[in-house]
DNA sequence: TTGTAAGCGTTATCAG
DNA sequence: CTGATAACGCTTACAA
């Protein structure tokens, strides 16, 4: 069996408490005995049980990430960036997709609880706002990440999608692109927000909105083809298309090749994300990158930041992301 | 503060071991205190902490993944895959990436064991045994996932990488390629034997390997782009590849396009995985495809056993992969 | 400097 | 059918 405190202490001719004062190096105790302790724990490969040590009051050292699809590279680097800024502050993660379904989010939930997780960093689409409050309620803290909700007042780190939408209307028109078609997730709130700052981009340079055709899609292969298909199929067809996620954007690069339309020189597309897609893509796909190492930082130096002084005041934090140029957008200038 | 057994026997007037009889089924007790406690748990909000009920000798219903990179798609959907399997049985999942170091696989596996999971499963490389024979002195139930290695006899659940470099073989035989490459990861087992299964393919059909271009690359975009060029840039170019990844068979497709070499009609090109750049890609990536919702299964389905009954003999299992025809490979036989 | 003992939230054994 | 109580492995006043 595991070895326990009493073995070390049996085998050291001490008391448990002597033990555990070398274990946390709390309380003076004399370099000798210190030693012996130190060596008879080696000896017998003794590591204290986290549970118990949870037990008596202290953390978990463990946070709960909730996510709607790890299988999404975007998500998936979310994931391996939380984990790796957790690692580095002794905490261990507890992967929670959601599947996009309310009622496996609310389970999870119940779940961290349960287990005692000090925190909880929440990458999911703020759907059902009781779970939230009840989390309040229970003291937990909790981030929101990458998602923002106003009828929140949590902890929120998040990309500032109405900029990058807004960057990436800019940059099309920079390079002379005035025919342009946009497709984007308006079931998400990001893809709303992406579409609120690309129209501003478009507005303030006199451009009437109303003419811009806004094609919704979902960031799924099947949903981006007929969307892509959409556009391809117009006879007059727009000069940029800015896409909401780098799959919908990629997508439509490979129909746009069925079609015998070339990219950029027919069209140009930008997108979003900066995922692995974006990189891969032929084009390479200029596109808006989410700055997610920084995200993760901030999410879990935030959530530090409330479990060691619970009721902190909360801070929304929005980082800006900024534009990956690669070879999707046409100079129409000259 | 969170609500304790404790809170709930006061509030209805009975002991803590009448509510745990009720939580968990055990024991006689009437309809009436039975409902009464339920309701008052409901009342509540009471749930059990699972710290405790771990500590008095019961599961903690928590099981580690290893994953070298869960930014990799391949162990995106492996991840997936395992926590859904976990979840339905009640089991949670603490997420660690290795970023293919081996002090941090180390470093994880001291925490799991410290965090007292019931099971751990293993999907990186297996290169430092000793571990491995620690984990099984400590009686803590494996699984290797997706590698295996002979000096192990324990839980494994493998694809059948052989087979799988044998099918692509054979597959392009078939289509009538008898110029072919490769390219894979040798540094890698499941490179070595997906290249093994794959000249054992040719070899029977006479085909004198010694001929055969094999190139070494990792499976990440840089090695990929340069491998691929070698082959582009020959004066004799062979009619088909092999590539023991998805991700350097995409990488083969963009680069070919750059050289003005199309696929399949100059070369055609077969991948491994059937990730979902397999499926973006253009054309559409012929490839073999792991079965990975059926590997998950059968690791989970392992890991319960032995966690229930531990001792068990270990089983080695190997899921035979499949060929996935999309058009990158073209039929020269006509 | 070291030890005793209470307490953390459960389960389980054994009486009543 | 219900209730004391020990036990799980550890931390932490408080004593010694």
């Amino acid at each position: 069996m595991k070895p326990t405190i009493y073995d070390v202490a049996k085998e050291a001719n001490v008391s448990i408490a002597t033990v555990s004062k070398v274990i946390n190096n709390t309380g003076r105790i004399s370099e000798k005995t210190k030693n012996n302790i130190l060596e008879i724990m080696e000896k017998l490969e003794y590591q204290p049980s986290s549970l118990a040590v949870a037990l008596t009051g202290k953390r978990t050292f463990t946070i709960g990430v909730l996510v709607p699809d790890i299988a999404n590279p975007f998500f998936a680097e979310v994931a391996r960036a939380l984990e790796n800024n957790a690692r580095e502050n002794g905490y261990t993660i507890i992967l929670c997709s959601t599947d996009y379904q309310l009622e496996r989010e609310h389970d999870y939930l119940e779940l961290l609880l349960k287990k005692q997780v000090d925190g909880i960093i929440i990458a999911t689409e703020p759907k059902d706002l009781k779970k939230f409050k009840n989390l309040q309620n229970r003291n937990i803290p909790f981030i929101m990440f990458s998602f923002d909700h106003l009828a929140l007042n949590s902890h929120v780190v998040t990309t500032d999608d109405v900029r990058g939408g807004y960057l990436a209307g800019c940059y099309l028109l920079e390079k002379g692109h005035r025919k342009i078609a946009v497709i984007t997730e308006t079931q998400r709130s990001s893809g709303q927000l992406r579409l609120e700052g690309f129209k501003q981009a478009l507005v303030n340079e006199g451009i009437n909105f109303e003419n811009v055709l806004v094609i919704d899609s979902k960031s799924i292969i099947e949903e981006a083809k007929k969307a892509a298909q959409q556009i391809l199929e117009l006879e007059n067809k727009p000069t940029a298309v800015f896409a909401s996620t780098d799959l919908i954007a990629v997508i439509f690069i490979n129909e746009a090749r069925k079609a015998n339309i070339s990219i950029p020189d027919d069209i140009s597309i930008i997108g979003f994300d900066n995922t692995i897609h974006a990189e891969i893509a032929d084009p390479g796909l200029t596109t808006i990158a989410q700055p997610i190492s920084d995200l993760a930082r901030y999410a879990i130096e935030q959530l530090m930041q409330s479990i060691e002084q619970p009721g902190l005041s909360s801070h929304r934090i929005m980082l800006a992301p900024t534009l990956v140029e690669r070879d999707s957008v046409r100079e129409l200038n000259k």
